[in-house]
DNA sequence: TTCCAGGTGGCAT
DNA sequence: ATGCCACATGGA
């Protein structure tokens, strides 16, 4: 296929969209900013090229179906972020500042089984070793990409294939613990193997199958699983499965919450029955929002 | 060297 | 229900 002469899709007046504040917020790990200020990430088994035009939004190597049914819903383009952002805004001022300073943040709508295991990962690690943990899983055991991504600015002109997929369950249910050595993931390599286990069991339907579904159920499934905890099921239900007032509670928010919201010392539920009654049912977004402007201010205030 | 990083499982109260 | 602690790894 000609798909090296693709032309890029450019889709005009798009507001509310900041491709560092939405790729580098934490809620997803394969996507890189490149030498011209685009961004390159893999997600549901593609390569997508990202580039920022003054208003517009450029979208790289993709095809019209693609960006119909896949790109589309996972860049969240037909959410209203202003209305959202000013919604939020108006429950208090820290949240106001949150949302101006993270105000081009979009929550995208990830696969569900690199969701799943990406937050497995996450756990007691930093976002950079998460990256790291991730892209070996993919580049040992995903799929490579025939991607046509080859007359891009971006090839260092190594040999073999340089995108991968990530690994489909099955395919991390078939290894043993040795052969994830390469990948260093610590103590939490045999959390995925048990996972990867339970939900190739239906080739990942029941998981599939929990987006947009209920609450309850979809925590009770997670939960279920090895190495899921309160916090990675959150994550799972707010970045892949749509339930936007989930609200995890991590170190950093934690930290929001106390110093800011002068909630010393309190418990995970005293935490989300504050956040539902402040910042109402789309607290999940709120939660990205506060995640992004302590980490962000933190970082400046770390040298 | 020690501490920390988008926590969780296991075990003790 | 709640409170500790070990858990692999790498960077500061």
């Amino acid at each position: 296929k000609a798909r090296a002469n693709m032309e890029p899709l450019i889709l005009k007046g798009i507001r509310d969209f900041d491709l560092e504040h939405t790729f580098a917020c934490g809620q997803c790990f394969r996507w890189n900013r490149q030498p011209d200020g685009s961004y390159l990430g893999v997600a549901h088994g593609k390569v997508l090229r990202l580039e920022r035009v003054d208003a517009d939004l450029i979208l790289h190597h993709v095809t019209e179906e693609d960006y119909q049914q896949i790109w589309r819903e996972y860049l969240d383009l037909d959410r209203d972020y202003r209305a959202l952002k000013a919604h939020l805004a108006s429950r208090d001022e820290i949240l106001g500042e949150a949302t101006r300073f993270g105000h081009g943040i979009r929550i995208l709508n990830q696969d569900p089984w690199e969701t799943l295991v990406s937050f497995l990962l996450s756990q007691n690690s930093n976002i950079p070793r998460i990256k790291q943990c991730i892209e070996a899983l993919c580049v040992s055991f995903g799929e490579p990409i025939s991607s046509g991504l080859t007359e891009g600015s971006f090839e260092e002109g190594g040999t073999g294939p340089r995108y991968f997929a990530f690994p489909t369950p099955e395919r991390l249910a078939s290894l043993s613990l040795s052969d994830l050595d390469l990948c260093r993931l610590g103590y939490r390599a045999k959390y995925v193997l048990e996972t990867a286990k339970v939900v190739a069991l239906d080739g990942g339907k029941t998981l599939a199958g929990l987006r947009g579904g209920s609450e309850s159920e979809a925590m009770e499934y997670l939960l279920s699983l090895c190495g899921v905890g309160p916090k990675v099921a959150s994550c799972i239900m707010l970045f892949a499965l749509k339930q936007h007032h989930s609200f995890p509670v991590d170190v950093w928010v934690r930290k929001v919450m106390e110093e800011y919201y002068g909630l010393h010392g309190a418990t995970p539920n005293q935490i989300d029955a504050f956040a539902t009654e402040r910042f109402g049912s789309h607290r999940g977004f709120a939660q990205q929002y506060l995640f992004y402007y302590i980490r962000e201010f933190e970082k400046e205030h770390s040298c």
